[in-house]
DNA sequence: CTGGATGCAAATGTTTTGCAGCATG
DNA sequence: CATGCTGCAAAACATTTGCATCCAG
């Protein structure tokens, strides 16, 4: 399995996907955590990239698996998807509909207490807050 | 609007749900997390409530939007329910895709530093707790 | 040539809506 | 009898898969 998993990539590269550098561009400038397919297809189609949806679908699953992006869930029925980097938790407004990032992780220290509680190894999470940011705030 | 809702509460019950009821009695047992809503519905045919899917779907809605149902977002594709209680957070193991409850909040002490940094209002968020269970640590 | 990437279309699965019928206050 | 819950069916939406084709190695 090993073995075959790098022959693989080292051997079998018969067609390199012009699409995975495309949207590793559009995903890595990081202003955005909330790309959907249908975004991201856009997107590229905007710049000149033939790209369809079905391709960036399974460009997208390839990069998950490989590390390189990460889902996100904000709880409609898409799923999103974000260049994987630095850690940090999403923080949505439910005004205006925007996803900010917060840096850090609000959730490590927790961790420890929560294992040994539960016995389970907890290997992640996935945070979501929700507010009203600033603006929508001030509206109210 | 508000006289117009309390107008309709106070007097508009034509014909009560009987599925309400039977899906609160369900979810309030508390012995699960995820539950589907094909899983809802199966389970209240099964104890002799006559329940169509659709039918189970609106009723949820009521509940979610009464404040007595809670949405769950596992990351799979489908929205599950909780009856609402106390706070707590959710486990899932990766192994045998159980989901457990973290009874108290693991958030609430951060949430003042976030708002103070990003001049947000937070007034919720979901977390998901992922790893191994005990047992399915022990498989390993 | 070969094997993986692509585009198109179709299948799948879940959520949501339309509508006629019905039971209850 | 008017209201809104119900069941059935269809629509809407997102995800996933099948397959023929294409192309760099």
């Amino acid at each position: 399995m090993q073995v075959s998993c790098v022959t693989a990539s080292l051997l079998a590269i018969a067609r390199p996907s012009h699409i995975e550098p495309a949207l590793a561009k559009l995903l890595r400038r990081g202003d955005r955590h909330d790309w959907s397919i249908k975004d991201l297809t856009a997107s590229l189609r905007k710049r000149g990239v033939n790209a369809d949806f079905s391709s960036v679908y399974r460009a997208l699953r390839r990069m998950v698996a490989e590390g390189s992006v990460n889902e996100v869930q904000l709880g409609d029925g898409k799923t999103r998807f974000e260049a994987s980097g630095e850690h940090h938790e999403h923080l949505l407004c439910e005004g205006c509909g925007t996803v900010s990032a917060v840096s850090g992780c609000l959730v490590d220290r927790a961790v420890p207490a929560v294992e040994r509680k539960t016995g389970f190894s907890i290997t992640g999470h996935h945070l979501l807050l929700s507010g009203r940011c600033p603006s929508c705030k001030a509206e109210a």
